[in-house]
DNA sequence: CTTGACCTTCCAACCGTGGGAAACCCTACA
DNA sequence: TGTAGGGTTTCCCACGGTTGGAAGGTCAAG
């Protein structure tokens, strides 16, 4: 199995395998003689576990916890619950914070008539610079823009 | 007012406040004799604006168009409502993407009882590869791991 | 005149992903 | 046997937004 059946049969783009070997979250492939990467099934599998877990949101540095805890067969299923619980944390708290901006934008926008005028109340509060009423007190770089 | 006191009074970093004049975000301070840059009430009101918008979420593509709009004394309130409602509805879609990432989790978490022993749901879920009950057809990549 | 706090530019990194170039390989078909 | 097309390999670059640091210039107080 090439690379390109092992990225079709797990879901996890080619690039992206390439990049997971070089980064060490999966161990080096084994090649041919002319140098192509070979995959076996239990390595495709890994792939798809990876991607399960890139799914959910999991960062690759907890994806490697996983990932060990997975090979790991005297784990203890607390550990794995404790980092499911604390991506279900970190995912709420960037909910939270995404759901007070919306609220702000939209209480802004609905005092916002819309129309042909300039006078708005939306740039009118960017432009006092101060913390609407749902508003964050620090920005934590947790919201990434698409 | 040099780009450590603009920085002070409008909450972006000096680091950032060179970055968007880079971008041309911002345009190109004035300087002083020996090169620093100058910094009047306007452009930091112009920064604590960027500052706000930043807050809500706002990517620099679209505060352009934010400044642009303050800018313009014949804007019209609509096409600044528009903009914040599109915004709205970026967010909206994260969040409903985060939280059905939670909800499958949650899920997970429910059911793995958490104790010493190897066995485990969260487990087994992730390396079966399905979508479990709440999941996403195809990663959209719109969220972030901070 | 020195010291420390500022400022300047430049370069690199983060995370995860995609794009593309240049070169090589493999298979099918003529 | 040649060739055309699809793989594949490595490499570098870009994105968004932000931070860090190094090397050097400047300003103000002592």
């Amino acid at each position: 199995m090439n690379i390109g059946e092992a990225a079709k049969a797990s879901g996890v783009s080619a690039k992206m395998i390439r990049y997971y070997e070089s980064i060490g979250l999966i161990p080096t492939a084994g090649r041919t003689g002319s140098g192509y990467r070979v995959y076996s099934p239990t390595e495709v599998q890994m792939l798809r576990f990876i991607r399960r877990s890139r799914d959910l949101g999991f960062p690759v540095e907890k994806i490697e916890e996983l990932l060990a805890l997975w090979r790991d067969r005297t784990r203890q299923s607390a550990d794995v619950k404790r980092l499911a619980l604390e991506q279900v944390d970190g995912l709420e708290r960037k909910v939270h914070e995404m759901q007070a901006m919306i609220d702000t934008l939209r209480h802004l926008a609905d005092v916002c008539c819309g129309d042909h005028r300039p006078d708005c109340p939306i740039l009118a509060d960017l432009e006092a610079g101060q913390s609407g009423p749902t508003a964050q007190r620090r920005p934590t770089g947790l919201v990434q823009q698409s």
